[in-house]
RNA sequence: GGGCCGUUAACUCAGUUGGUAGAGUAUCUGCCUUUUAAGCAGAGAGUCGCGCGUUCAAGUCGCGCACGGCCCA
């Protein structure tokens, strides 16, 4: 990262005068007494008590335009809290603050003192008593009026994109009150947050290939888990009857605008509910999650309008195969006729598991992927899942093929996984055996087989529900963003050269 | 994994039929004490992503590679 151009050769040159000068380019004793907002919200308060001699406010904050006029210039600075304009006057500030003055460029951290008045142009500006350098920047700012676009070096230099766009500050600030949201929400109705292992020596809890790693000391393979069910569920057997745990999973996957192999989760599990009391209670959440993070429940997405305000529709999953897939329901019992369905709307159900012989709930929830859920728009649960993609949820009572699960999806995506635990230890071994054999077939996420889980299931846990929501897919949704990479802060990226290796 | 598109100054972008590189902003110098993308005058700034090839000549054409974007699987 020695590149060098003659703007930051120039600064360079500047810095060595500045310390010839004896400046501290990176002092650490400006005493700031107010925030931008702090001040705003003084002036809208008491507006006739404000001048430019009293009261005196220290602000720092970054330099983002300059407008110098010889003796004097205007300055444009932020903080956290926002934007600020200051006057610098050569016969406020003294010769000396001046000269240094001149030799500050945008980008430069700066501590001001002074008053406050209004330009002829009505705005309220900081007229400056002193000027300070707070920390001096090297490199040199993108343009003020295109600012930062190369989605590349956006999200390489995500600091580069904060600085420059104010829409990306807003994404992320947004997407930590949705967060925040939900975690109060939870707490509320007396769940518990907890954290399990995300280094996990059996990973499960969903159908995914998880990144391996190495404990030197144990001498033990770990991996990243792609889920935190089976150690929630345990602390249900456990007696934490309510719990949730908000935090990042991973999977050994690709890379899409709706995946980054790292991402966040919200999983919770309360006893004695069940899954059509999940769907209530995630309906709730969402929707105080939107009235409280955008201040309605109408959101647009993808030009799409999403109404979050009105019951969510439920819908069983073979049901909408049918009036919205425009599947044939005599098709979905039938292994063949299905697999020939899909082939003529020419899709390859058996590239992506490698298993050979994919089971039928494969099949469909396939076809549900390419030809149902684009189509659901508004926030819709589709219910009953097929047992034999559903292997840790429990069976329903009226239809042994099904399970007591539902799926929720909102503009398009999936958001949401729901169900009924299964909580009868002999079932759980069958089905993990079932997922071992596809395993064996090939297929790379099936489940593993976990004994210990079997074993705490054996001590008995208690009618459960459980769900997990996808906080990235949702903080998409709520700030209309087309890609999952314009809601995590620091997405995974390619080396930039193929170079960089670390032993 | 496949397809399409992109990569040119610090940033945003032009660059015609292959003929030795352009603009705006930013930067530097000078003038300027109420600007709002300030103004005026002048100046500097490029490994055209990387490599190979075709050609008298390549930012431009061909092949390969890297990174990124979108779509598909």
């Amino acid at each position: 990262m020695n590149e060098t151009n003659d703007i930051v050769e120039q600064r360079r040159k500047k810095i060595e005068d500045l310390k010839k000068e004896n400046i501290n380019l990176f002092p650490n004793d400006f005493i700031v007494t107010s925030t931008v907002k702090d001040v705003l919200n003084e002036i809208e308060k008491a507006p006739d008590s404000i001048t430019e001699n009293a009261p005196v406010f220290a602000l720092a904050g970054r330099m983002m335009a300059i407008n110098r006029f010889g003796k004097a210039a205007f300055v444009r600075f932020r903080d956290r809290t926002g934007y600020l304009q200051a006057y610098i006057r050569k016969d406020r500030v003294g010769d000396e603050a001046f000269s240094l003055f001149k030799k500050l460029d945008i980008g430069d951290f700066i501590g001001i003192k002074g008053g406050m008045f209004k330009t002829k142009t009505g705005e309220w500006t900081q007229l400056a008593n002193e000027i300070k350098l707070v920390c001096k920047a090297i490199r040199p700012l993108p343009e003020k009026f295109h600012g930062l676009k190369d989605p590349e070096k956006r999200y390489r230099q995500r600091y580069i994109d904060l600085i420059m766009n104010s829409n990306v500050r807003d994404i992320f600030v947004k997407r930590s009150k949705i967060v925040q949201e939900i975690r109060t929400f939870l707490l509320k109705r007396d769940f518990l947050e907890v954290e399990t292992p995300m280094m996990q020596p059996i990973p499960g809890g969903a159908e995914a290939t998880p990144f391996k790693t190495y404990h030197n000391a144990l001498g033990m393979d770990l991996f990243l888990r792609i889920a935190p069910e089976l150690y929630l569920k345990r602390l249900v057997i456990g007696g934490f009857e309510k719990v949730f745990e908000l935090n990042r999973n991973f999977r050994n996957e690709g890379v899409s605008t709706r995946h980054n192999p790292e991402f966040t989760m919200l999983e919770f599990y309360q006893a004695y509910a069940t899954y059509n009391d999940l769907m209530d209670l995630t309906e709730e959440m969402i929707k105080a999650a939107a009235v409280n993070v955008t201040g309605s429940t109408l959101i647009t997405y993808n030009g799409n309008s999403i109404d979050l305000g009105r019951k969510w529709l439920r819908m069983p999953l073979l049901k909408a195969m049918e009036e919205i897939g425009g599947i044939d329901p005599s098709l979905l019992d039938d292994r063949g006729k299905l697999l020939n369905f899909a082939s003529s709307k020419g899709i390859n159900i058996t590239q992506k598991t490698g298993a050979k012989n994919v089971c039928l709930g494969k099949i469909i929830a396939k076809l549900f992927d390419i030809l149902v859920e684009p189509k659901l728009i508004q926030p819709t649960y589709i219910t009953g899942y097929p047992v034999e993609i559903s292997p840790l949820s429990r069976k329903s009572d009226n239809d042994h093929t099904l399970t007591d699960r539902f799926e929720l999806f909102i503009a398009g995506h999936e958001i949401a996984n729901g169900f009924s635990e299964l909580n009868d230890p002999d079932d759980q071994k069958k089905r993990f055996l079932q997922q071992v054999a596809d395993r064996e077939a090939g297929d790379e996420e099936a489940h593993y087989m976990d004994e210990d889980y079997i074993k705490a299931l054996e001590y008995g846990m208690p009618p459960t529900a459980g769900e997990g929501i996808g906080i990235d897919r949702l903080a998409m949704i709520f700030t209309d963003s087309a890609s999952i990479r314009e809601v995590i802060l620091f997405p995974l990226m390619k080396n930039e050269k193929n170079d960089t290796i670390i032993n």
